[in-house]
DNA sequence: CCTAATTCGTACGGTGGTGTACGAGTTGAC
DNA sequence: GTCAACTCGTACACCACCGTACGAATTAGG
């Protein structure tokens, strides 16, 4: 699950499933309380707050590597996403992958911009959202998005519907069987070219 | 600027002008940050620590205060929105006056969760956004707007834009300017009822 | 088995925030 | 001008968390 760096020496078994296990847990952690504590962590983890220090020397490096790990999943899922075609299926098919992503991560920006070098935060946001901008350039110019809206707006606007659904959800407000399905119609909604003016009586 | 509660000794005019600039530097902070401290909130107001100490029992105390103060303020300037006629040209002054509400308090909202026992959050909360669902249940009900979605999401969604809008200004992002007709025009966009499904080529 | 790796409890020092106590200095109000 | 109200620095106890040190028990791997 959790790759290590090479030239380091080979770990026990037992010690990868708790860096996993760790991992995996203080991802969770995290994305529901981004300033949840090493020990809470350790508990969810099912370890001991001292295996958790021996296996991540702080709590910035051990955010360093849950946000890697996560940007790589995200990286993953979201570059298997089929972005030709009509704009409006790839913008589709995107949300659907990006609610899933957003949903799992949540509040994991957030303990990641307290805990990383604003470079790296930087780099990895725009990796993820320039999918995103390249589909809705391309909507844009082929007619199928309106234009009278900053470009980057409609990217935070689309980011903000998805971050407001996944703390519906965590709240228990929203389902998260609806969730991904009114996400995609409202941001559609958003993005869709607006019926003509409606100038007459 | 702050009222005190009747009953108590008039205080003397220092301090009833150190208590103003107390909960209005506190309101600035606490947007910025919800997790900022009483020295820096005591510094902001250009009061000594001791002096917010003698004039508010604890943190939970001001924050009280701070969001109570601040909930009088929205709650005036949302009555005062005029929600008769056209729903949309209701819902576009109801959305200018809270994009104002906003900006302004920001992450107030986080500092009470933390802060404050949930159920007078949920009255408070409740109070704001029942105007917006009133004047989203006309239009919906008048057929201005869309009703294939869960009345609460929408609600939730326009919250997403407002949220996501001033955390955008907040950054440099977004100047403070053109966020209100964005967030009216995009909020607008997810409420009306769509353009017919086109189903002929 | 045997050994080295690993776990993990306890205990400690450091930091940063909250809230209290004391008291000296300052200033508004009458 | 006097006095009480107010300001505000310092100092302290307290707590939660971070990160370290030590060491004993456990366990994987050959």
């Amino acid at each position: 699950m959790v790759e290590l760096p090479a030239g380091t020496p080979p770990r026990r078994a037992d010690a990868r499933r708790n860096i996993s296990a760790i991992v995996e847990a203080a991802t969770r952690c995290l994305a529901e309380d981004p300033g949840v504590s090493m020990s809470a962590i350790a508990t969810a983890a099912g370890v001991g707050r001292m295996t958790l220090y021996g296996h991540f020397e702080s709590r910035s490096a051990l955010v360093a590597v849950v946000v890697e790990h996560a940007l790589d999943r995200a990286e993953a899922e979201l570059s298997a996403v089929d972005v030709t075609g009509d704009p409006y299926d790839a913008m589709t098919r995107l949300l659907d992958a990006s609610w899933t992503v957003t949903f799992r991560n949540g509040g994991l920006v957030q303990a990641a911009d307290q805990a990383l070098s604003p470079d790296l935060l930087e780099r990895a946001h725009t990796q993820l959202v320039d999918r995103a901008k390249s589909v809705l350039r391309r909507g844009r110019s082929e007619g199928r998005f309106r234009k009278d809206m900053p470009l980057d707006w409609q990217v935070t606007a689309v980011q903000s519907l998805l971050h407001g659904a996944a703390t519906a959800v965590h709240q228990g407000a929203l389902t998260a069987a609806r969730a991904p399905g009114l996400v995609t119609t409202s941001a559609l909604a958003l993005l869709a070219v607006p019926p003509a003016p409606s100038s007459g009586p």
